[in-house]
DNA sequence: AAGTGGTCTAGACCACAAC
DNA sequence: TTGTGGTCTAGACCACTTG
């Protein structure tokens, strides 16, 4: 065969994934060999290894070495969100994106924020709070801390023209990021700066960064009232 | 060269990521072509292509046919979450687990419901309302609405014993999900059955599915207070 | 029209885990 | 020990996209 195309890694999958979705192979399961699929369907061993790649990522099947394929018992739902910077999020929903600086303040951070950052030692970090408008109206609240000791050139920076969040992402790599989300009741003064009511349930997107070991920055992002966050298709 | 390895493709990626992150390719920046970085490195254009697949998904650079590999401008944050069974979460905490149904109903679903499994057409759906427990305290309270249509089977499952959660994700394959988080006052119904007060906080993790194009099942998952969702390392 | 990434093949060897 | 997935290579052709 030189070099000859005979069927995509993708017909690969979905002929794979159909078999499983019909219960051909059910639920804990041991497929057959790649080699033994790729004989079947005539194509190369690489090419079932690569549908397999997708599979597994997806969470349908579990693979070991000498072990095989495995359907997964359990199938999870696995969902991917991505989290732009909010300038752009904003304007690809076509509105107008605005921003104000409340505050910026060197000061001792709380213990839940040296918690967060993964640091023992106080030392003043830089206290920023934020908000993002679109279409003139309050979209997301955003109270950040920065390690002035890995990112001392934030402190040179104009943060009344260019958000922290955007000088941060341009100009600051990260090696490690932890995301999470949860919900709270908006104090006064968020319900303030959302323009909304103390109690009303906001979603929280808290981000934290470390290039290596360095801790960089953690950000909680308060979304205004129904805010959604969805997944990738 | 006789199958020889002489660099993973993991060193590899590894090699261009920090190029990346010490600026020797900065944002907006074209990388060299795929063959010119593996004759650098001393490897096949196929091992290098391997690890530019790890760094486009995890939205580093971005990859076009003539147009080269480039870095990109904005870099995202992509975060990846894992949604087990409910059971499957709290035992992997080291928790006890323990199921309650509250009701079960055959119901005109509300229009929101409608809208989010994608009918027009009215038809009664199963209404079911179940509680997750851990350690004995409410951790998920579930609101879901089935297709009976597409599910006919689950009118014949008792729903006292086997939560529909798990039934579902054992039984009932899907080709397509969507999932949203978002945050709510707790309803006096809702705070009772969290054993927590009206108006707190909580975190909804609404999912639905469809096979094809028939819908099967759409969730709120209201978590208990203080939950948080953390993306994987 | 031409350049670059995307994929397929065939063959080899490696590494892990089951037996 | 042995079987299975994981990876690397070299070469070929395909497909998209830019100039």
């Amino acid at each position: 065969m030189n070099g000859q195309t005979r069927i995509s890694w993708v017909q690969v999958r979905d002929k794979i994934r159909t078999r499983i979705l019909d219960r051909v192979y059910s639920p804990g399961d041991k497929l057959p060999r790649d080699e033994d699929i790729a004989v079947e369907l005539g194509c190369a061993r690489t090419t079932v290894h690569r549908a397999m790649q997708d599979l597994v990522q997806a969470g349908l099947v579990e693979r070991k070495r000498k072990g095989g394929t495995q359907v997964r018992i359990d199938p999870l739902t696995r969902a991917t969100f991505d989290i732009p910077i909010t300038r752009r999020e904003i304007e690809q929903r076509g509105s107008k994106y605005d921003y104000q600086l409340i505050s910026s303040i060197l000061e001792d951070p709380p213990t839940p924020v040296l918690a967060r950052l993964g640091v023992q030692q106080r030392s003043l970090l830089l206290h920023v709070k934020a908000l993002h408008l679109a279409d003139n109206r309050p979209y997301i609240f955003e109270d950040r801390w920065i390690n002035t000791r890995s990112t001392p050139d934030i402190l040179s920076i104009d943060l009344k023209c260019e958000s922290a969040n955007e000088w941060l992402v341009r100009n600051k790599p990260y090696t490690h990021v932890d995301v999470r989300f949860y919900a709270i009741n908006a104090e006064d003064e968020t319900a303030n700066y959302l323009s909304t009511n103390a109690g009303d349930a906001l979603l929280v997107i808290e981000r934290t960064t470390w290039f290596a070991q360095d801790p960089i920055t953690t950000v909680q992002a308060v979304a205004a009232p129904g805010y959604q966050l969805t997944s990738l298709v």
